[in-house]
DNA sequence: CCCACTTTCGCAACGCTGTTGCCAAAGTGC
DNA sequence: GCACTTTGGCAACAGCGTTGCGAAAGTGGG
């Protein structure tokens, strides 16, 4: 029971009692929304969350009561009174997730279950101005708004974009190309403009968050290689974004000493040695590179888990897939450790939209950073 | 207020009234520890946690009446009653903190404010058995334990060594050299004997957690070069371990592909190249490979501080700290980022020993894995 | 079919948490 | 010396999870 604060200069909060009940609900809202459809009852949520039979009860009282929670069924019974199944309400919220990606705006309408209702496209051009790309992404989110279960406006938006940014203040910083858009306070921007809150974060993260609540486990990394090459950290859980955002800067890492020189300057980076490999034709180094930076990331935080995703992968899973399992594999049997599984990220072209929905809805289910 | 479980497949915990109250005050605990001698205020802890005076009152009350905290002289008055100051007793409790280093133990007894109270050295042989080790930690342990104000037991007994381990159950791996140790449960066994609960932790955490809890606020890391190179890494003022206890291999992170082999089967491992430019007396060169692994150390995790550590830094401070600087202000410098700060870690011979100390007393100050 | 048994789950009383309202204590400053 | 400010404890309170107990809803043997 202690706030993750990661920033420097954060103050530790105590706790109320209020506090405490968020905390509880929050717990069994996340149990029944990893139940799915099948349900959960309520002393399989007691076993789950170490409170007592009787306060489970009350908590999923008050769920009912708020249309969060609904009954739904009877388990088998095992001598006695037979389990009744409590399932989440997916249509009792909704959020929407926005991509701003190169020269595309994804949008979609999540459910509580992060369930995709409905989703919007629309051409992006950042060139044209704040205000152009503002009332862009308001007419996408007024359209979907309208969609939703009796028209209630959702409980936030989450919008995820590539470059770096500032997550706690939702302010952006140099998005490559386009100088006019430094420090642009774009959350606060939408926010007066939507009237309801807004989350920024980047596409890396958003997409590792959304792979987090949709049902992978534990700690892990998402890389993500497409026109750059960029990491999403998942750790216990949460996403790890360090005290500035700047987490997850996976392509900048050197991993030749003296190598080719990278956009970013320096030389030697992951990115440059594996774009570069791609465009010889040389896929198999390519997922190779890949392999070590990610070995070298398993080794410094011990994760449980690697998943691939991006366009340059998804053009040859396969290669990429086996070319970084070969590595860890490799790094395993040197250890002697457990082998790092390496898979492929679900979530297709709408992955990091849905993923930024999850921004908001996050915190309702006790992942987000409060 | 999210129980932080790293650990995949662990529970995430519901919160009890005594939850909330252990929090509270481990929370207040810290503060008083934090204020040092100074002491701090009833007010300034409700302002810096959050709660009502009225409910700091009644911890410190608590706090008084069990003899941990006290009352120390009174601030100027600012034109009302002035502020009582309370200040943390340090020799309330005692804890008890083992380094197992090469051929050397050290033992150190430190009371609740972290201070080292006495200190005891003895040869180590790992090769002479478990029960000759066994016997010489219990023997510097009672050495220390009748020193104790009172000769009152310790709250328990820390235990940090460099191979790999299982901190969560207590158990070693692979002990370099010596293959006998291999999956010795090492804190049963010690505690079995003591008497008192025993924590077990790779040596690069103890000495992270020793400076964290002296005072290195938000995250950092800790590298340190002797015999071998290996990191602590803190996130958020809690040590990051990982699952398996794995985190922090930051010696065998690859920074040349293909390049010299290294010990552990690699090739291009930090560790070899930063350690065998040592070797040619090459220090410069040895701090600018140093510099690299830093900062894609920094890249991924986005942390505050780098703090370098060791015997071989410590020969010479000055071309590390320099060297790891440059490499990290260059870095900055390209991506228009803060510039990391680079620090020789304080805490000398005894870091080590008084940070496996910690080991046992962050949980009571709000900031173990508990 | 009935009855004993098991299991689930809600009502009521309870202990304990932090919170609120109020007042005594202990200073400053005109 | 008196008005004022500020600190901090006492008492009453609302709300949390817990405990004790009983109703509800099944199974299974006679």
């Amino acid at each position: 029971m202690k706030r993750t604060n990661e920033g420097s200069g954060e103050q530790q909060l105590g706790a109320n009692l209020l506090a405490l009940r968020s905390h509880n609900t929050a717990l069994v809202l996340d149990l029944l929304r990893t139940a799915g459809t099948e349900g959960i009852s309520r002393l399989e949520l007691a076993e789950r969350t170490g409170l007592t039979p009787q306060a489970v009860s009350k908590i999923t009282a008050r769920l009912r009561a708020d249309g969060l929670a609904a009954e739904a069924g009877h388990r088998a019974s095992t001598g006695g009174k037979p389990r009744t199944v409590l399932r989440l309400v997916p249509e009792a919220g909704h959020a929407v997730g926005v991509h701003l990606d190169r020269d595309e705006t994804r949008a979609v309408l999540v459910d509580l279950d992060g369930a995709v209702v409905a989703r919007r496209e629309a051409p992006l051009d950042l060139g044209a101005g704040a205000e152009a790309v503002l009332a862009g992404v308001a007419g996408l989110v007024g359209a979907l708004r309208s969609e939703a279960a009796g028209g209630r406006p959702p409980l936030g938006v989450g919008v995820a974009l590539p470059g770096p940014l500032d997550h706690r203040r939702g302010v952006l910083h140099r998005v490559t190309g386009f100088p006019e858009w430094d420090g642009f306070p774009l959350r606060d921007a939408l926010a007066d403009r939507l009237g309801v809150p807004v989350v920024v974060d980047k596409d890396t993260n958003a997409a590792a968050l959304g792979l987090a609540v949709g049902g992978v486990g534990g700690s892990f990394a998402y890389l993500h290689l497409g026109t750059g090459l960029g990491a999403g950290l998942v750790i216990g859980g949460s996403v790890h974004r360090g005290p500035r955002t700047g987490a997850g800067e996976f392509g900048h890492q050197v991993v030749q000493l003296d190598g080719p020189p990278c956009g970013c300057g320096d030389r030697g980076c992951v990115e440059a040695l594996c774009l570069g490999a791609v465009a010889r034709g040389e896929t198999e180094e390519a997922a190779r590179v890949l392999g070590a930076g990610a070995a070298n990331l398993v080794g410094l935080l011990d994760i449980d888990l690697v998943l691939l995703g991006g366009r340059t992968v998804e053009a040859e899973p396969e290669v990429f897939v086996r070319g970084v399992r070969g590595v860890l594999g490799a790094r395993a049997e040197r250890t002697g450790g457990v082998t790092v599984p390496v898979r492929l990220a679900s979530g297709g072209t709408l992955g990091v939209a849905s993923g930024a929905a999850q921004l908001v809805l996050a915190p309702v289910f006790g992942r987000g950073d409060a």
